[in-house]
This record gives structure tokens, sequence and C-alpha cells, in this order.
RNA sequence: CGGGGUGUAGCGCAGUCGGCUAGCGCGCUGCGUUUGGGACGCAGAGGUCGACGGUUCGAGUCCGCCCACCCCGACCA
């Protein structure tokens, strides 16, 4: 750990992630198993992962909420599936006051249940609808095997609980927030992303239908980034979630889920970052600038404090940082904030402030290439300018990497090789849950979602004729 | 739950065949010199060697049991 060099992303992914993690002080390990501390840093880009969809959500018409932690065991079995699907995970609380309890309450895995409770009892009439709340919220799910930010047994995330009048019309919104997840990946995190429908195997408990996004990790495996359901009545049927139509009828409600969460730092990382550490998209970036004052002696100090702060309030809309810890060398200040990922380095020193000029560093781009002088003037428009140039160019070579690790396939053989050296297989298939776990127990490869696709072909497996194409790929 | 690994200073590690005062690097504190790509010198602080039990004149070291964490597999946002 004290090695200055973090292991390379090539000789061990995993290692290189595990120990970014840490050094970039993202999260720490908790004296818990499997649960994990957010530092203020990784939490400042979580904050600002919730402000870019916080603003979505409202624009889209939503209003936030906060349903409580402890769900009474009994809510947890009243639908079928759902009940299956998190029993084995769930975190149960049997006493409460020193005295145990007459029925115990579950830490929320998802909240599904209390919401759907609540909902029945305040949905009486369609004009009631649709109802449209968003929390934001902790969950415990008591996970086997766990990862810094990508699965942990508590994380933190945002649920989104819709009820509505029509079948189409939770549909169509199970798609909309879909949307929004694409839009907020590509656009605020830089992250390309695949949209489609999870196959009937990979639905969430108790959905009629389930859809992802999909991002490719540096190591080109698949990270779920985002899910919404569309649950149909399935949780309307099994909370009462009733209402009285136009013409007087007694009708179900068709509610939709939908989730993103911490997991996404994770996709962040995995995506962009290099064996020098971090690279963070300007957009979502704690820190979008960090100056670095360089100087000798004391009148230089002055001198360049002063044109450090004329620099500070000419970017007053920025996220700017001013390193002025003493003691530490230029040099190792460039490595540390290389290290956090800050996309924009400025560096002012005593010839910076006679040339009127200043340097910048990119993160995206290393070494000399990435650094160049502007001149002073106009500064205020420079920045912001390079700053937007970052957040495209982590998103044209991240959508690059991706295009240049999927492979059309039309055998198995091809399929084994590309799922197991490649990245990701896209191939035509016809749906059969036994073959896809079939496949899946024999390369490890999961059906990650349906392609958008037209037309016609024949499944690389079956020799069935299909009108499907989906992407397979090991994922985390 | 299976397989592997690791527990010695805040972090990373060494500690030989059981031996006397438990060491190294980084970090930390103080002072000075440094400062445009991971600075240096000097002086310091910091340890129930994961826990329990055993063998022994003597245990970080040998034996037993337990615990914790990490990595790889079966499940998952």
């Amino acid at each position: 750990m004290d090695d200055k060099k973090l292991p390379s992303r090539q000789e061990n992914f995993s290692e290189w992630y595990n120990q970014l993690v840490l050094r970039a002080e993202m999260a720490d390990y908790a004296p818990v198993r499997g649960c994990m501390v957010v530092r203020p840093y990784g939490w400042a880009l979580w904050e600002n992962i919730q402000a870019a969809l916080d603003k979505r959500f409202k624009a889209t018409g939503h209003v936030n909420a906060a349903f409580p932690l402890l769900i009474p065991q009994s809510f947890m079995t009243k639908e079928k599936e759902h009940v299956e699907g998190f029993s084995p995970e769930l975190a149960v609380v049997t006493h409460g006051g020193g005295q145990l309890l007459e029925e115990p309450l579950v830490v929320r895995p998802t909240s599904e249940t209390i919401i759907g409770t609540m909902y029945a009892k305040w949905i009486q009439s369609y004009r009631d609808l649709p109802v449209l709340i968003n929390q934001w919220a902790n969950v415990v799910r008591w996970e086997m095997r766990t990862k810094l930010f990508l699965r942990t047994l508590e994380f933190y995330w945002q649920e989104g609980h819709t009820a509505h009048a029509t079948e189409q019309e939770a549909a169509e919104h199970t798609q909309r927030m879909l949307n929004v997840y694409t839009d907020f990946a590509i656009n605020e995190a830089a992250v390309p992303v695949l949209a489609g429908q999870k196959s009937d195997s990979e639905k969430f408990a108790g959905a009629k239908a389930t859809y992802s996004i999909e991002a490719m990790m540096g190591d080109t495996k698949a990270l779920q980034a985002g899910t919404s359901h569309f649950l149909g009545q399935n949780f309307a049927k099994a909370f009462d979630i009733k209402f009285l139509d136009e013409n007087n009828q007694l009708q179900y409600c068709w509610t939709t889920s939908w989730g993103l969460s911490t997991r996404f730092i994770g996709a962040i990382i995995m995506t962009h970052g290099d064996d020098q550490g971090l690279v963070l998209p300007p957009n979502l970036a704690p820190y979008q600038v960090v100056i670095v004052p360089i100087y000798r002696k004391d009148e230089e100090k002055a001198l360049v404090m002063e044109t450090v702060d004329k620099i500070v309030s000419g970017l007053g809309n920025l996220r700017v940082f001013v390193d002025r810890r003493e003691g530490l060398t230029p040099g190792f200040k460039f490595n540390d904030w290389e290290l956090k990922g800050v996309p924009l380095r400025i560096e002012v020193g005593p010839k910076d402030v006679q040339n009127g000029t200043l340097a910048l560093a990119r993160r995206d781009i290393l070494g000399k290439e990435g650094k160049r002088f502007i001149p002073m003037a106009g500064f205020e428009q420079a920045v912001p300018a390079v700053l937007a140039e970052i957040q495209a160019n982590m998103l044209a070579k991240a959508t690059k990497f991706r295009d240049e690790h999927i492979f059309e396939v039309s055998n198995y053989e091809d399929f084994k090789d590309v799922v197991e050296n490649k990245g990701w297989a896209k191939v035509w298939w016809y749906d059969d849950a036994a073959n896809e776990a079939k496949i899946k127990e024999e390369t490890k490869a999961s059906l990650r979602n349906y392609a958008q696709t037209e037309g016609e072909g024949v499944c690389f497996y079956t020799g069935k004729k299909t009108n499907k194409q989906v992407y397979f790929a090991k994922g985390y």
C-alpha cells in the first residue's frame, strides 16, 4: 500500500480497483464484514450524482419522501416471487428494547412492500393517480461476497415507486425512467450504457419486466448500473392498491419501481480509471479544477497566491480547490490529484505570473500531451471550455472502448472465445431459460439484456429463427 | 458454504534452528534546508506480536482450538 504506484489494471484489475478506492479516499472497510464507510471524497461524488438524478426526477414529475427502514416480516411474504427472491438475503431484527418482538422486523432490502402498503391507504380514486414518489435511502442485503461500492451489505441508492391507472401508462413510465438513467449515465457520468430489457431469469423478484442499463468496465466485464421495473399489478394485488375509475369500477393499480445505487460510483471508477488513478467526469467530479501554487520564497508565494485568488474568483461557478498544503512538493501534489481523478489541474508559478500565463494539465490526457499554457487573459472562458472538452473526450473514449469490445458472433465456439477473452458477445437469441442457464454454467457469461434490434436472424445456440438480439458477458 | 491467503507500530512487511533490549520502509511530530512531476538532513513519538489454551527454564517463533479480514468459486443493485 505504501508503494507509490498502483498495481496496473492490466496485471490485476481487481487489486487495482481495491487499492484505488482506498487510496483515493473514496471508501474504507467498516468494522463489520461486507460494510463500507463512504468517505467524504466518495460521498461528494455521490452528492453530485444525487443532484444530477434528482433534478431529472423532479423534471419528470416526482417528489421525494422517506419511508421507514424497518418492515414487518409478514409484508415481505405477500408477493410470492418477492419472498423467494429476497428471503435469503434479509437482515432480521428480532429484539427491541431488550424484549423479543412479537413479529420480527426486516431491514429493508428494497421498499416495494412498505410503500405498497402506504399506497393502498392513500389511493382511492383515479383522481389520486399517478403517484410518483422517490426516496433516497440505504438498504441492506446480506450478500455472501462483497466488494467496495459494487456489492456491500448496506448500500445507498434512490428507489422510485409509482402507481398508475393503466398498464400502458405504467409501462411508458418504466421506459421513461430507463431513459432518464441512460441520459444521466451518458451525459453526466460519460459512461456509455446499453439500455434494454432483462431476461426472465435475471429480472427483479416480483416484476413483470425488468430493464437495465449495462456498462462495460475497463476489464470488459459488464456492470448493471441501474434498473427500471414494470411491476404490472403484482404488488397492487398483493397489497391491495385499488382505485375507482371514471366508470365507478374498482381496479388495481399498475406500478413501477426503479433504482440506481452507489454501485454507480464503481462504474465510474472502472470505466474511466487508469493506472495513475481515478479519472472523474467534470460534470460529477467533487473538484473540477485543482490549483497547485508553486513558489520558493515568501515573495514568490505572495505574488503567486495573488494570481491564484484571481483565478478562484474568476471561476466562481466551478468547483475549484486550491492545494495550499505546505511542505509538499508540487510533484507530489500532481500525483496526488491525479490519483483522485480531478479533471483539470492549473499550475501557477512565478514564471506564469511573470509571463501572464497558466499551465493547464488535463487528467484524461496524461503527460506533456495534456499539458499546455494559456494566457491569463480570458481564462474565465478557456477553463470551462477545456472541462467540456474533457467531458466529451471521456465519453468518446469509453464509447470507443466499448464498441471495440463487442463482437457479433453466430456460433458457440466463437461465443466462448469472445466472452472468455475479448469482451461482450452480441448474438441472435431464441428465448430459452434452460439454455441461458446452461450457457452461464459453461461460460460464466450471463445474458445482460436485449438489444434494440430490428429484423430477423438465427439463434446462435439453437439455430432457431428469432427477432431478438441480446448481449452476453461476464458480469460483476 | 467450499478452496486459497493473511493477522507483528497508522500502513506495507522482515523476524533464521525457540534465546537475551522485537526490527525495517513509508507515514506521523519538531527544527532546518527544499519546492515547475512522488525532496533531504537531524531529533523524536508510536507495540497486550489477532484471542484463548498448551509444551518449555524461556514462545512473535512449536502444538491445539477459536476469531477476524482479504482473494477465488456457488447467489446478487
